[in-house]
DNA sequence: TCTATATATGTCTATATTTACATATCGAAA
DNA sequence: TTTCGATATGTAAATATAGACATATATAGA
């Protein structure tokens, strides 16, 4: 059982999804492309951590809804009161900044701003997703779900997201603020 | 030639280093075990894009200083001007935010805690080394480093380390501030 | 003197992850 | 009608990464 598994385990532990579902629910978060996702449903399928059932939808290709099994919930809970992993961040622009001062000055700047626009598109995702949340039938009366609502971890996760690409766009308009346009 | 290869001819670029010495200054950006530096720099070398001289020390054990072709230096000025590939966060505590509502609400209290704990531990970290790389004797006497300055680079990544802990550190603490302590 | 830690370099194996190969349904647009 | 994209599920092979095994030097502290 990797960190993966545990995470799909997570996800089906608000509400039962497909394996297509649990893809683009887990990517933001961890990303994984579907040929990981499949096989390892498989297997927490065989191990008795989830089961699945065959729905079929008329609009769409058929699918396989998994669930929890008590198993499942079990391995999740011991999981969860373990001390978390250190989060691992991998970015090649932070690789490339190492040489900037070696590279052209338009690439430089063509770079931070290449990356500005990609934040500046993931904040907006980010707040829509937000407003989904929010117009949601089960979105509690009070403006913001209780620590035990279902919605409470969505809604910490798409704060944290905005919260951290705000803090990625200050620091390329910071560094943009600094490049020279011409050179 | 993959990322972590340019990642380590990026390092080389500002100047000479050991094996040891790039595992080390690479790892807050790009994590990797030395097990897999020693090869690719054993592979990079054989390749033409870097080179090493044995060096003894009397303190310490001996060692490899790597430093960059010209063929070395051509690579990492063709990968600068390719577009970055988008960054990846891997982040156990993410996935367990997403059934936060079925743990018990001490365990989820304790995780936010921990996570605040470690974040204002990086913090101290990069606060120190920012006065670190400010008290370098080739740091510019004007106060900040010119985009062509060799320390420019490192100056940007720092203040990006710690403006990414900072909105971390308020997220932590914004959940916290939702979470009751009893219960 | 023993032990631990930082420095320093490597290999081997297991696991995780990506890329490519494969197939199929449905709706919308060309 | 054919092509494209989203949905849906899988496998096989290549690559990347982590963990374990290995060795050696120097310093510091118990």
């Amino acid at each position: 059982m990797n960190t993966l598994s545990y995470g799909l385990l997570s996800l089906l532990a608000q509400s039962d999804f497909s394996g297509y579902d649990l893809m683009l629910r887990i990517q933001p978060f961890w990303p994984a492309k579907h040929s990981q996702i499949y096989p390892l449903l498989a297997k927490l399928e065989q191990d008795g951590y989830i089961r699945y059932e065959l729905v079929n939808q008329r609009d769409k290709p058929d699918k396989k809804v998994y669930s929890l099994t008590a198993k499942g919930k079990d391995a999740l809970r011991a999981w969860f009161d373990q001390p978390a992993a250190e989060p691992a961040l991998r970015d090649e622009m932070m690789l490339k900044v190492f040489c900037m001062s070696y590279a052209q000055s338009k690439s430089a700047r063509k770079m931070f701003a290449d990356r500005l626009a990609y934040h500046e598109e993931r904040r907006q995702a980010y707040a829509d997703k937000l407003s989904e949340l929010q117009r949601r039938p089960d979105w509690p009366a009070e403006g913001l779900p209780a620590p035990a609502h279902p919605l409470f971890g969505a809604y910490l996760l798409t704060r944290k997201a905005i919260m951290s690409t705000e803090a990625s766009i200050a620091w390329c308009a910071w560094a943009l603020s600094l490049l020279p346009e011409e050179g």
